[in-house]
DNA sequence: GTCTATAAACCGATAGAC
DNA sequence: GTCTATCGGTTTATAGAC
């Protein structure tokens, strides 16, 4: 009896895989806007009402498209904070950086569907910003480690005392030990970040840029040098 | 004769604005991927085949609308710039920065228009590049007028090669009098600029920042001095 | 869980009358 | 320049048989 159930849901979550398997693609050939469970259906050789055993609706399935986009993209931000952990702070950041866009260029339209236009008349639930905070988290772990081990140099014009109460409230909802300050370059580093990854993905540096991998790595470590990190060598020196 | 064929002209451009307009509101209801000319002309009163003695295609609506969006941000952009060419460098930047974003939140489905997701099926026609510069142009002015007034002070790791090499043909095909790596830190910072305002026209502050405008502007004014803008009196003192 | 059939919409684009 | 009518598609979602 298990073992017919274990078999049973077994098959169930093959078939919900190969639904979003195919989704992903459809998602690239008409965008998010205009996903529809009927094409899906009809690329996989099935009928549509079929699909509503899997998904109760189009917004389902796109929230799960969503979270698994989200999801795929913190993971990838996590194995470069993971893979660099002995490696100088900047060199850490900048590959967190670059897994980010990374995966984004080879996932565009994954990537526009969390990061590009939202969907009209999709509202996104709640169990979307646990995965969309991935990013961001690893992007701060750099520094809260970084920090931890004196690599930090701050910098800068003051930070405005409204944004300073806003990240003391992030702090304390993230756990995160870090000056307030430097949390809230953080948070404006990851949003810049996706300035630099969409416009790549966007194709807005076509003919701009060619260099984009050596670009991208300048900026990103530039990005990081706004947060106030330094390479551990200018702890004593410079 | 002529005055006929005037008044013709006129009411003919008074119905092209007309169902630009409409297709602004349809734009914001549905998205870019599902306007639809019927909608358009529909809510107009009017009927489906009419429309194509103005726009030829749902196509040639949509670049029109594009070219529109990129028009009017940069306007906008180029009216700060204008605004601002009494004040500091670092004041300057981050009033066209402000330009810039308070439009996107003025026009929040004009910006996903032109900055957010690529439009499935859609391949902008090079008419849209020149409007589409502004913003940059605009940037880049300011860093050049104060690259003329000796208030730039230029820092940070060395720029790539391969990147010096691009800003370089860049700098030729804009006839900008500007080192190359300070253009490439503007195009760095020109792509950034619109992370910030896309995550804050997108929704991705919402529970992070509550403080919009101060956060903004101290992360652009954080730009400019990324770029290597100093505030005048930085040129004797300091 | 998958099927057929169906309701009640929607779309782009064109032909041809006026 | 606007109309009717039309072609040949598309969609979400449900009912009910198997």
């Amino acid at each position: 009896m298990t073992v017919i159930r274990g078999a049973r849901e077994r098959a169930r979550s093959d078939v919900t895989a190969a639904i979003k398997e195919e989704a992903r693609r459809r998602l690239a050939a008409e965008g998010a806007a205009r996903l529809s469970l009927r094409g899906v259906a009809r690329e996989l050789g099935m009928v549509s009402s079929a699909l509503y055993r899997y998904f109760p609706s189009r917004d389902e399935l796109l929230t799960a498209l969503i979270i698994d986009a989200y999801d795929a993209v913190g993971e990838a931000a996590e194995r470069a904070l993971d893979a660099g952990a002995d490696a100088g702070p900047v060199a850490r950041w900048t590959a967190v950086c670059r897994a980010v866009r990374d995966w984004a260029l080879a996932h565009p339209h994954e990537y526009a569907l969390i990061h590009g236009s939202p969907v009209p008349g999709y509202a996104a639930p709640q169990a979307t910003v646990g995965p969309a905070s991935r990013v961001g988290l690893a992007l701060i772990a750099v520094v809260a480690d970084a920090h931890a081990a004196g690599a930090l140099r701050t910098s800068g014009p003051p930070v405005p005392e409204a944004v300073l109460r806003d990240v003391a409230d992030l702090r304390e909802r993230l756990g995160v030990r870090l000056p307030g300050p430097v949390l809230a370059e953080a948070v404006a580093a990851w949003s810049q970040l996706f300035g630099l990854v969409g416009f790549e993905v966007f194709g807005q540096y076509e003919r701009v840029i060619d260099a984009r991998d050596a670009f991208f790595d300048h900026a990103a470590a530039r990005l990081g040098g706004t947060v106030g990190l330094v390479e551990p060598e200018g702890e004593a020196g410079r």
